[in-house]
DNA sequence: CCCTGATTCGC
DNA sequence: GCGAATCAGG
């Protein structure tokens, strides 16, 4: 299997919303869990949160350098470069959803987002006021054929989403029938309440396969 | 053990 | 450029 354009725009998307390297190839197909990270650093995307990069290792592990009879008198003490303290990743901000331009940097007050409590997915719920997309957006996956809608011809179209309709997609972009939910939002999140359950699930660790709560239409390609 | 991403290096 | 093998950590 070859990095096509298209699977390397999968691979980009997927790696930036988060998921594993292995959700990736699974998705993907046909390549493998390196594969996949191979191909995410030659491409250049980095290292999001890495659960194994917690403690900073100086990368001091030659895996065929074969260092057995190293007579290396040099432990290199100070010639490292004296590593300036990096500035701590300001607040990750999610530019979920519609809200345009306002870009007010407001270099003295970076407030924290007002965590009001915590939903059921484990999605951060805040105050009906300042509601804002949760974390990532919603994970929808791909999704395969299943039934063709028969009632598709009041289909909710691209041009038809607004704030205020359910932007959960229905069958596949690019397909005839691909359309939206156009269900009444959930006021707050992009999609109705229904569609909100789905989205905002706790990204499960990966034993669970998803067998209990279907996906919209099938769940990943299967090969 | 399972998992994760990172890195290396032969192809 | 690709990805298996390997490493390192949770």
């Amino acid at each position: 299997m070859s990095w096509t354009d298209e699977r390397i725009e999968q691979l980009k998307g997927m790696w930036e919303k988060g998921m594993t390297a292995s959700q990736i190839a699974d998705e993907l197909g046909g390549v493998s869990r390196n594969a996949v990270i191979g191909k995410a650093h030659r491409l250049g995307l980095q290292s999001r949160p890495s659960p194994v990069k917690a403690t900073d290792v100086p990368r001091k592990k030659p895996v065929t350098a074969r260092p057995e009879a190293e007579s290396d008198t040099t432990p290199e003490p100070a010639a490292a470069a004296p590593v300036a303290p990096s500035a701590p990743e300001p607040a990750h901000a999610a530019p979920a959803e519609p809200a345009p331009a306002l870009d007010a940097p407001a270099p003295t007050a970076p407030p924290a987002p007002r965590i009001v409590s915590v939903g059921p997915g484990g999605f951060l719920r805040q105050g009906p006021g300042d509601q804002q997309a949760p974390i990532p957006p919603a994970p929808p996956r791909r999704l395969v054929p299943a039934k063709p809608s028969p009632e598709i011809a009041d289909k909710t179209s691209l041009l038809d989403l607004t704030e205020k309709i359910c932007k959960w997609p229905m069958g596949h972009p690019g397909e005839p029938d691909f359309h939206f939910c156009g269900e009444k939002v959930n006021p707050g999140f992009p999609y109705c309440v229904e569609h909100c359950g789905r989205a905002y699930q706790a990204q499960l660790p990966r034993g669970t396969r998803r067998p209990p709560p279907p996906l919209p239409f099938g769940g990943p390609r299967v090969r």
